[in-house]
DNA sequence: CGGTACGTTGAGTCATATCAACCATAGTGG
DNA sequence: CCACTATGGTTGATATGACTCAACGTACCG
């Protein structure tokens, strides 16, 4: 599933990649360098499972990950992609708790996997690196908020705008005006929480109504404002 | 909305409320207890709303308060409950953003407020500190990441049924079995996400099936296990 | 006493799920 | 190289859960 690469040193990468690794000294820095693994993995590879004691956290230098939980019928609910630059997994790390959602790779991806010990350790030892993590797990919750209530209180229709619009925001488009995340019509129904077959009638609804455009799983986003307006953002 | 109470020593109390004050040395508490304002407010009270700027996080004592957001039309989403023990208020202070929910009392209650400083300082002066709010944000990471999951993909009944189940966990029952907790059918409504009505249809149900008794706002679970196999837990 | 908030019930509607059939594509193994 | 299979995508028909609207009951409160 993963292939272990050549070591890299983080002082070219990590203070780059996120706000939270500004605040370590070098020796900090260095210990990190020393003791991670850089892996490779794969679309379609799962790089760890709900219900799995994780074994440290991860920092996501290329590619997407997809974060889901498994519902009751084995149904997934995407909760959230990661992309280069995000941390994922440090939750169940830091509560010392068996891994609560799922990840799996949607795009060829390279992380870097740092044991467990080194992030207790920094957020004991370096207030600055807390405070910031504090701020990433935060920023997290006001999301998942938002969703709840999106999810709660929107159609389908609305969420399908919605993540549109997100995914736009997130990830970006090529210079055709074309996602730069290909997502199956299940991924996306696993998103919104709805039916696969709702996902292809609402994006072809969408694309007679010009709002967007289709071919395969690539989704060019025609009509920015007239989503917005179906999403009531 | 609120009456200033005279003032508490923490000693007494921080250090039996949360884990979190368990590690604060003397001069940390003292500090608290100093700066802190202890605030009575009654049942219906707003004690903060969603998009203000926060002064500060509030410490509960006594009494229920639901923390909500506001959806595009108006309708509310809980998206929890604070009682006795709890933080509130606390993400907003940290990301050092206006709030993202608002919060109304339920129960006549007690809080201590703390100002955001005080918050902020201890993270980076205090490891342990800034360790168990870590995890307390990451405990609600992952509730909030279930409750997602189970808006998206259960029925209202399950989550009725789920919900009811929540409410007994967290807040018990007297001794007549009645749950401590009094809500509208309007409130119940906006935890589950659904209309008023049909939580009025689905708890009469759950009646007529002897899972619960109704008595106005009182609740009497007769069947836990019944009610288990409807949420599917 | 009238007003306001909450609770209840019924009837009709609509959004969405479900079920079923079918097509396209790519990978597999004999 | 072809049948075989798996996976993903599409469409139509049908069922139904849940919402909406409307009317009315109840209780408390100033």
């Amino acid at each position: 599933m993963s292939d272990i690469l050549d070591h890299l040193s983080c002082d070219s990468c990590i203070s780059k990649i996120h706000p939270l690794f500004r605040h370590l000294n070098e020796e900090e820095c260095n210990h990190i360098s020393l003791n991670k693994i850089t892996e490779s993995y794969k679309r379609g590879s799962l790089i760890y499972q709900e219900g799995n004691r994780m074994k440290g956290f991860f920092c996501v230098q290329k590619g997407i990950i997809k974060i889901f939980k498994t519902g009751f019928d084995g149904k997934e609910q995407i909760i959230r992609f990661a992309k280069p630059g995000d941390i994922i997994g440090y939750r169940s790390v830091i509560s010392n708790e068996p891994a609560c959602t799922s990840t799996e790779v949607i795009e060829d991806c390279i992380v870097c996997h740092i044991p467990p010990q080194i992030l207790m350790t920094l957020i004991k030892t370096n207030g600055d690196f807390a405070l910031e993590l504090m701020k990433l797990s935060c920023k997290e919750l006001g999301e998942a908020n938002s969703f709840i209530t999106d999810i709660a209180q929107k159609t389908v229709r609305e969420r399908l705008a919605e993540i549109l619009l997100y995914l736009d925001n997130e990830f970006g488009m090529d210079q055709n005006g074309v996602l730069n995340i290909f997502l199956t019509r299940e991924e996306l129904s696993n998103i919104v929480g709805t039916a696969t077959e709702s996902i292809i009638r609402l994006l072809s609804e969408f694309k007679n109504e010009k709002l967007i455009e289709l071919n395969g799983r690539k989704i060019k986003i025609l009509d920015r404002p007239g989503l917005k307006l179906i999403a009531n953002i």
